[in-house]
DNA sequence: CTTGGAATGTCAACAACACTGACATATTAT
DNA sequence: ATAATATGTCAGTGTTGTTGACATTCCAAG
């Protein structure tokens, strides 16, 4: 670590944040993921599902032929909550469970084509806000938002986060 | 798939948006609000409460002597969510309720000293997680932080975020 | 004064989604 | 053979959301 850092203080002098800053972060959290859910959750209410059944298609989308353990740690709920939205997906053809080769005792999972367009259509959705969000607020807003999101992460669900973000060679 | 991560092109003006900077856009809002709840909900689960008591004390102590009506408009549930927890608080000495003056049929809610502690001291450790963040991050990531934020929220919320923030003048 | 509507409270039923605990079944590792 | 792992399942519970129905209180308009 350099000593350089007084740069970005000095020509700030913000390190000093008010209790009204620091709720204003709080409630922008509150409302923003408000917004942030609202587009999916009504694709999927049509289709009766839950946000449950979306986080579980978006990462199985993200890393193909993952297996359950590895799908809890990510979503942090017990295999008996997972098990229920995965069942529900299954029977309903829109996630594959194949039984590993390496170990039989891992079901490795996947999205069916039918999987693949919903969770293309909740991605959208949510995407098209983001998007506008995004270019509204201009790229370098753009940095700093994810940067203070991972400094607000567990430690532990940034692990995952970065595991996502860095290593997709599956 | 070209998927270049260099941010010094992206700030320079042209925002690009790939759907991989999307989507992690997205993750990070998923991962970094467990971490945004983390602390207070262990306070609230050893007080047998639920995040929905959080947020009542919350915009209860935001706004003083509110009304129900406005309580839920702000809250965005139904009345009778609201009058579940409401009751709990009530019945715990933790929330005032006051049958207005003017109009005998609206209740003015407060917290009592009780409430206030209890308010105090889920607000302090959220605040430390996002005080935390925000040093981390630096000032201008802050800044366009909240910018995103706002930018993600329905047109509606936002007047309820902006009524909040706006008579305090941040 | 009566009537309509607004604000609030309450009861009942239900659903989504989280939890715990216990148990079963393969499969792999030791 | 035995222990540990990965997964699935059943049963129960709790929080938080929903609808729908109904009662109460009060303001305002006729």
């Amino acid at each position: 670590m350099a000593q350089g850092q007084s740069r970005s203080e000095s020509t700030r002098g913000m390190l000093f944040l008010t209790d009204e800053q620091l709720r204003k972060g709080i409630e922008a959290m509150f409302f923003a993921y408000r917004g942030f859910t609202a587009d999916p959750d009504r694709i999927l209410t049509e289709k009766s599902y839950g946000r449950a059944h979306h986080r579980a298609l978006h990462f199985i989308h993200r890393s193909p032929c993952t297996t359950v353990n590895k799908l809890l740690a990510t979503l942090g709920v017990t295999k008996q909550s997972l098990n229920r939205v995965l069942r529900t997906l299954i029977e309903d053809g829109l996630v594959l469970n194949k039984i590993g080769t390496r170990d039989k005792r891992q079901r490795h999972l996947s999205l069916t084509e039918a999987g693949i367009d919903l969770e293309r259509a909740l991605s959208n959705a949510q995407s098209d806000r983001m998007r506008a969000a995004y270019r509204q607020a201009g790229a370098d807003a753009v940095h700093g938002f994810c940067t203070v999101l991972e400094a607000m992460m567990d430690p532990e669900l940034k692990e995952h986060y970065e595991n996502l973000t860095g290593g997709e060679h599956i």
